[in-house]
DNA sequence: GACCAGGCACATC
DNA sequence: GATGTGCATGGT
């Protein structure tokens, strides 16, 4: 692990302890990386109960249910017409071209699966990446609008930097653990969330020692 | 009542 | 191939 994760990863792990996927199986995990897109957690939370209440969170239950049922089902999670779409996607694939197993789609390596998943309709790599890392359990890693904030604010990485940049950034400087895979987004995607926003609130941070003079670097826009 | 949360697909240039 | 826009809700 390169210096920099080392000493990031150090703090980040002290000051909050282990994090994990607030899921209690993998298509909830699955389901959750879909609501959760351009949508803050605990707006998902309520949709995710709703679901497990219809006895919806199975892939037969979400491949079957019409759009229109899904969509009022998921409503607390926003966008709801078009993630019922999305979900019914992804329910579809499993079903009919892994006979509804998720145990069959996830034998494929984490090259395959990802592209399995990129070429579904409304799944993107953000999602994509999600579903690996938490439900299928194989080292890739998320970048998520958190990890790119805290390490562009830091200097660490170019404002410029895009998704596969930022991805390779951190893939290249970490070992190939799944369990430091996890553990290391879900710590930024916290200190991003509590401390790295739009407007910054440094006070507090576990970061704080690591920034540059001068405070957070701003871009232009995010 | 404006702003924040912050991914993806698609149209357009 | 970069840029802009629609998708929708609930909390601050």
């Amino acid at each position: 692990m390169s210096e920099l994760h080392d000493g990031v990863y150090a703090r980040l792990l002290a000051h909050y302890g282990p994090q994990s996927w607030p899921a209690e199986s993998p298509l909830e995990v699955m389901v959750g990386a879909v609501l959760t897109q351009n949508t803050a957690w605990r707006n998902v939370e309520q949709a995710i109960a709703n679901l497990k209440d219809a006895g919806a969170l199975r892939v037969e239950a979400l491949d079957k249910l019409n759009d229109e049922a899904l969509a009022e089902l998921i409503r607390p999670a926003g966008y709801h017409r078009l993630k019922a779409r999305r979900l019914k996607n992804l329910a579809r694939c499993v079903v009919q071209q892994h006979d509804g197993s998720l145990e069959a789609l996830f034998q494929f390596d984490v090259e395959s699966l990802r592209e399995q998943l990129l070429s579904l309709n409304g799944i993107g790599p953000e999602t994509a990446d999600l579903i690996v890392l938490y439900a299928a359990r194989k080292p890739t890693f998320v970048v998520d609008a958190h990890a790119a904030r805290v390490f562009k604010r830091h200097g660490w990485i170019e404002f410029e930097a895009d998704y596969h940049a930022i991805k390779d950034f951190f893939e290249s400087g970490l070992e190939q653990d799944l369990a430091l895979f996890q553990e290391y987004h879900a710590l930024i995607a916290r200190v991003g969330n509590e401390h790295c926003r739009k407007r910054p609130q440094c006070e507090g941070c576990p970061l704080r020692d690591l920034l540059p003079e001068g405070g957070p670097l701003e871009p232009d826009t995010f």
